[in-house]
RNA sequence: GGAUCGGUAGUUCAGUUGGUUAGAAUGCCGCCCUGUCACGGCGGAGGUCGCGGGUUCGAGUCCCGUCCGGUCCGCCA
């Protein structure tokens, strides 16, 4: 036998019993002529003491770190015991051991705390994921894939696999694609989700279907963004909204349950993407904390259901009057900053990223005085009655930003984020779920002045919707005026799940009628041939039968990201790419063959 | 496509207004050490300061270009 035992098992029970191991040498402390080994392998570490009578076999053959080890011994207890690992109580004495296979030096250590940077780590991927915070990241993804798998199996759903050579679809992201060599000139792309299987899945009348599934993206990469990653997805047949927004909830609570030993019993809370907005500034907002926008000012036709308060603001001040939107969070405690904590909070909202030109502050003292940087332009009155209308408490310090409504709304919620996480209020270990609901169904591309779907085309309108969406042209005449469009107001019956202000699944209730689908089409600015060139195999089975249908898709690396406190999901991945889309461990994408190339007849011309 | 930060020993980093022989920690090698587990002690080796050009008496340091990496914006139905 190999190995009796793995290096993480032995204890105090085990004494006096032959055991044979075989791991990595993790670390080798001589001591004149005793030698303490550490043992590790997937399990744990086990510490292996080699006597004095092995020493003249350990000066012929000298151990190193990371080499390969086959040891035989007896487990005895140990006179000094360890307690912060599993096997701290026990080690081997030695009797032989057979050095299986020798190692370089690892160009880093292979600890939990490396040295080693993340360029490194990753032209060595083998060796880092030999540490254990990388390892507890893959058992952390696996538990993840059990459970869902076990919940979805539980539930009757099948999983289906897709295929990933398929038909590209300029809709969307851009697709990788792959030449084919017996239709030359022709080329597969690789599927950016495999969205219209699982709708087909459905007319085929396999009414609960799942695949955890690779998927491909040619966009730029960021932390949380990789061009090849996996998704949990979904589709159910006769199902409504609701069904979906049930069974994906459990879908995610059942994690919780299973991986985190949490079990989140609560509804999970649902909000209008409108009111998303509203409140948060965000469709994806992070409700572990409160500190909502206040809507001082903004352009009526974005929130029409909505009352402007701006004579709240009225006054001298040019930076709000000249405003489109101006926006406020009030942040619990912090009327005591100082200037230069105020001034640090200016710079971080003037970064490029942020765009904005500064910000406006009251102070909620807690003698109840309103101290402010506009007190120039404004009376105590006022000053209180913002306060009052921003819900302040004495002690809060009052942010106001103003400027372009989609700038100023989007700074304002990144401000949120960042104070939220600067108060403390941005825990780890605390989740909080959420579904965005009612989103519209489109958006407005100014740079080919059409409409664009803002999930996907075979996202379904709101009942309610389908007629301003068959009953208008959705030609748009002036591109500024595109909001006033009756297309601008169609809610999508799509939902989005978000966890701590991250977006981990979406979905929505598809088109299953073929003049729907059609007109759909069309208002994307498709002509009849495109639409049956790209689609047509779509719109041919939905003459036969489709039922109605929806589902969702799990982004499922960024889930375990969050679930393990991590921002980059690329430590949830056994062998990631880099920002440029790179492996650098096996320095993929490279060059091909001219063979490969003559037989594709394909040449490159290279700009 | 754009912004920004970084690239110095195997590794992680420091390096002052431009000025002698570029340092530390860790790792590696050698010797010593019978209870360590971040072992300890003594000694040693180890550098094209990413690359190219420029300014200067003199460049790791300043300037220009370029390559590589991180983060972000655009983009990601």
């Amino acid at each position: 036998m190999f190995r009796t035992h793995t290096c993480g098992e032995l204890r105090i029970e085990q004494i006096n019993q032959e055991v044979t191991l075989a791991g990595w040498v993790q670390t080798i402390r001589k001591f004149g002529s005793i030698t303490f080994v550490d043992l590790r392998d997937r399990y744990g570490i086990t510490q292996l003491l080699f006597g004095e009578d092995l020493n003249t076999q350990l000066e012929t053959n000298p151990l190193g770190r990371e080499f390969v080890l086959q040891v035989k011994g007896i487990v005895a207890e140990r006179s000094n015991k360890n307690k912060n690992i599993a096997t701290g109580e026990i080690e081997i004495n030695i009797q032989s051991f057979q050095i299986l296979n020798k190692s370089s030096v690892p160009p880093f250590t292979i600890q939990d705390d490396t040295d080693g940077g993340d360029d490194l780590r990753m032209k060595y991927r083998f060796l880092d994921l030999r540490r254990n915070a990388i390892k507890k990241n893959l058992e952390l993804r696996y538990a993840v894939n059990r459970s869902v798998r076990n919940y979805l199996h539980e539930k009757g759903f099948m999983d289906i696999e897709t295929p990933f050579l398929i038909k590209s679809t300029p809709e969307g992201a851009r697709d990788f694609v792959v030449p084919s060599r017996m239709n030359a000139g022709q080329f597969y792309a690789l599927p950016q989700s495999p969205q219209t299987f699982k709708q087909l899945l459905m007319v085929s009348g396999y009414d609960r279907y799942f695949q955890i599934v690779k998927c491909f993206r040619d966009e730029d990469l960021r932390a949380d963004r990789q061009p090849e990653f996996t998704q949990i997805d979904c589709e159910m047949c006769f199902v409504e909204q609701e069904d979906i927004l049930q069974m994906f909830e459990g879908l995610i609570k059942n994690v919780f349950k299973d991986v985190k030993k949490i079990d989140y019993t609560e509804n999970v809370e649902r909000i209008t993407w409108q009111e998303a907005m509203w409140n948060f500034g965000n469709d994806k907002p992070d409700i572990r904390f409160g500190m909502k926008l206040t809507n001082l000012k903004f352009p009526s036709h974005t929130f029409p259901n909505k009352e402007n308060i701006s004579n709240l603001i009225a006054g001298d001040f040019a930076v709000f009057n000249d405003a489109e939107t101006v926006l406020a969070i009030a942040v619990p405690g912090c009327s005591e900053y100082s200037r230069k904590q105020t001034d640090e909070l200016v710079e971080w909202v003037k970064r490029p990223q942020i765009g904005m030109k500064g910000l406006a502050f009251i102070k909620c003292n807690a003698d109840g005085i309103y101290k402010s940087t506009i007190d120039k332009f404004y009376s105590e009155e006022q000053l209180k009655a913002i306060a009052t209308t921003c819900k302040a408490q004495m002690g809060d310090l009052i942010i106001l930003i103003a400027g372009a409504e989609e700038r100023t709304r989007k700074a304002t919620s990144e401000l949120r984020l960042e104070m939220g996480k600067r108060m403390g209020y941005r825990k780890d270990d605390e989740f909080k779920l959420l579904w965005v609901v009612d989103f519209p169904l489109f958006e407005y591309a100014e740079e080919d002045n059409r409409w664009v779907a803002r999930h996907h085309p075979f996202t379904s309108p709101k009942p309610s919707d389908i007629d301003t969406m068959i009953n208008n042209n959705p030609a748009i005449e002036n591109a500024a005026d595109y909001l006033k469009h009756p297309y601008a107001n169609i809610k999508a019956n799509a939902y989005d799940m978000v966890l701590n202000g991250n977006e981990i699944g979406g979905g929505s209730i598809r088109i299953y009628q073929k003049e729907l689908q059609q007109k759909m089409f069309t208002a994307l600015g498709m002509s009849a041939e495109e639409q049956q060139h790209k689609f047509g195999f779509l719109l041919g089975a939905f003459e036969y039968g489709a039922p109605p249908h929806g589902g969702i898709a799990f982004g499922f690396e960024r889930l375990c990201s969050i679930l393990g406190g991590s921002e980059s999901i690329r430590d949830f991945i056994a062998f990631p790419k880099n920002n440029s889309g790179r492996d650098v461990m096996i320095d993929a994408p490279s060059e091909i063959d001219a063979k490969q190339f003559d037989e594709l007849q394909i040449k490159l011309n290279l700009r």
